[in-house]
DNA sequence: CGCCAGGGCCATA
DNA sequence: TATGGCCATGGC
C-alpha cells in the first residue's frame, strides 16, 4: 500500500477523531493566541491568554502600555517580544477596522503577504492566521510535521514554502481537511510521536521507519 | 538539574 | 540558503 500524506490524514483522523480546532472564543482570540503559543506549550499560551481574556478586543488591547501587555503575557515566555508582536499585529488589523469579514475577501497569496510583514508573524504563524481564522486552505509546516513525516521516511523539501507546496498539491484538500489535519498532527506529536516517542499504540506505527532522530 | 514547548528576528558566511 | 544566538516561562 502507498504511503501519502492522504494515507496519513486518514489514518490520524480514525484514530484521534475530529479535532475542531482553533480552541478559541472568536478569530481575535485565535490570532492573539498564535502568537503567545510560539516556541511555548499550549498550557503556558492559555495562562497568558486567561491573563488578557479582560482585554481580548481590539479597542481595549490597543491602549495597554506594552509594560502592561508583557506583565500580563508572562507566562507564555518572551513575553517582552510577544508584546510588541501584538503590539504590531493589532496596528495592521486597525488597517482593515478590525474587521475579520473583509480581509477574509482578500486574495490568499496578497493577504499571507501582508502577514508576513508583521513584524513578529512568520510563516508558520501566518499560515496558522489564514487558515483558522481567515479560512484559507492551507497546510501549516511545524517541527510536528517535519518530525512525523521524517520518522514515517519521507524527504520532504527543505524549505517552508516548498514542503507546503508538495503537501497542498498532492493533496486535492479543502477547508476542512487542512484544518483537521495540522490538528491532528499536533496531538499526534503531543500523545505518540514526542522526541523520546511512545510507538506502542501508535496509529502510525506500521508506515513508520523508526528513524528516531 | 536539564530538556522541551503548536517560532521569529537578526547577524553572519 | 542555512546555521547560531537570542528571547523566557512553567511542567516534568
Amino acid at each position: 500500500m502507498e504511503i501519502s500524506y492522504q494515507r496519513i490524514y486518514s489514518r490520524l483522523f480514525k484514530y484521534y477523531g475530529p479535532q475542531k480546532w482553533w480552541p478559541a472564543d472568536t478569530s481575535f482570540e485565535m490570532m492573539i493566541g498564535a502568537i503567545l503559543v510560539q516556541n511555548t506549550s499550549w498550557h503556558n499560551a492559555e495562562k497568558a491568554l486567561a491573563n488578557i481574556k479582560p482585554y481580548l478586543a481590539p479597542e481595549l488591547m490597543e491602549k495597554l502600555a506594552t509594560g502592561e501587555m508583557a506583565e500580563m503575557i508572562r507566562p507564555s515566555g518572551f513575553f517582552n517580544v510577544k508584546a510588541k508582536r501584538i503590539n504590531a499585529f493589532l496596528k495592521w488589523f486597525k488597517t482593515y477596522h478590525c474587521d475579520i469579514g473583509v480581509i477574509k475577501q482578500i486574495d490568499r497569496q496578497r493577504l499571507r503577504n501582508e502577514l508576513l510583514n508583521i513584524n513578529g508573524v512568520g510563516r508558520e504563524t501566518a499560515d496558522v492566521m489564514l487558515l483558522y481564522a481567515f479560512d484559507k486552505p492551507i497546510f501549516v509546516v511545524d517541527n510536528y510535521a517535519r518530525r512525523i513525516f521524517y520518522r514515517i521516511g519521507f524527504n520532504m523539501p527543505k524549505t517552508y514554502d516548498a514542503f507546503r507546496n508538495e503537501v497542498e498539491g498532492t493533496m486535492a484538500g479543502d477547508l476542512e481537511l487542512f484544518n483537521e489535519f495540522h490538528a491532528l498532527l499536533v496531538e499526534h506529536a503531543k500523545s505518540h510521536c514526542k522526541k523520546t516517542p511512545i510507538c506502542e499504540g501508535c496509529p502510525l506505527l506500521e508506515m513508520c521507519h523508526q528513524r528516531l532522530d
